[in-house]
DNA sequence: TCTTCTATTGTCCTTTAGGACAATATCAAT
DNA sequence: ATTGATATTGTCCTAAAGGACAATAGAAGA
């Protein structure tokens, strides 16, 4: 069984190496050079907007590799994304920043046969009553790991809609500061700005 | 990690006990003991039209064991019971003669928060999943009603992370409109900002 | 001790967002 | 026919956000 990342950044996120040490990540399908046979994981991390990439993608993978089974790692779930990866062809859709034993519950899904989806966008298809009942989602507690103490605060500030400004006059700091902390933010969860990073520290995709 | 299994024929399977050596067995839910906190995984072993049985036997374990996870394992699984179950509260449905894997790895899906499903009925779900998506919370309808459909548009574009432009791009109209329906959005919502918008479209304010 | 990570702040710059102050066209209701 | 709400787009402007390219200092580990 060989993983394969796809990813546009080139770059291993820590969760997936934990998952899987023996993971190789490519920026392009096309770079990819296994045989047409092999029963493999293709896992796509889909950066924010990726639509047209996600589709070319996925496309591709299905012609060369019919033997292998395709999932998308978004760093913003969303249920029409996550309804465009299915309907290609994908068997799995979950959040990018999954934790390593989720990751390897979705190999033995999808390598049983199955389908995974998030708990939110399964709870969405099935109905609403089990929405009352608190459930810790594991996905926003793995993005807020990857952030330092600092970043943490901050990112949680902006997530809530305050302004640099107003962050910095709650932490003390300057708004150059915060600046900072919140450009490493973006670079470490892969977003491309403040609403984005809300979205994904506010469980909401 | 408690596995209890409620059968009425008060007997376990080979498959169960060849996944979790410490499985124990009861009739009824009402003849479990263990501490309220507990975090354990309740397996109902449902007969045929045993309909009844299950839901008084969900129903008591969400009463009584909050924390606990159900799973149901169908004798002869059908949609509609699956439907009655996960309606419940149950967080899995498959077959009762699922080979110790597969029930290692519903496991390992249910305890990191997923749902399982045997993937004809998942496809089901995801077939018609355009009427179940989606049921947002009165307070996020409430919102969505003070704004004009096309206000409704963009600002929902907004609250997935889009920018100006991508939204001007999506909706075929030009960046200057998407701020002209943005700007009217946020005053009919008394918000400052995209951000803030999004947090109410997202039912997170 | 040396290196790495973290936290802090600086300047300069470009892009994006949002408001001010408009005009024009359509459609429905009075 | 006139009024009002909606949809579209324009220019000009300010402020906010975010990146580029830094420096400095402390703390923790190898």
């Amino acid at each position: 069984m060989r993983h394969l990342f796809i990813s546009p950044r080139n770059s291993l996120l820590a969760n997936w190496t934990a998952a899987f040490e023996s993971a190789s990540v490519s920026a392009l399908v096309s770079d990819v050079h296994i045989a047409q046979t092999d029963v493999s994981m293709f896992w796509l991390h889909a950066d924010a907007n990726s639509h047209e990439w996600l589709k070319a993608s996925i496309s591709e993978i299905l012609a060369g590799f019919p033997n292998a089974k395709t999932v998308v790692l978004a760093n913003v779930p969303n249920q029409a994304e996550a309804a465009l990866a299915l309907g290609l062809g994908a068997v799995g859709y979950c959040h990018a920043y999954s934790d390593a034993a989720v990751l390897l519950a979705v190999e033995s899904v999808v390598m049983h046969g199955g389908i995974w989806l998030g708990q939110d966008l399964l709870q969405h298809l099935i109905g609403v009553s089990r929405q009352l009942i608190a459930v810790p989602s594991t996905a926003v507690t793995a993005a807020l790991e990857l952030l330092t103490p600092r970043e943490r605060d901050v990112a949680q500030q902006a997530s809530i809609g305050l302004s640099n400004k107003e962050i910095a006059r709650e932490l003390n700091i300057t708004e150059r500061t915060v600046k900072a902390h919140l450009s490493a933010s973006f670079e470490r969860l892969g977003v491309k700005d403040r609403l984005q990073l809300a979205l994904i520290l506010n469980g909401k995709s």
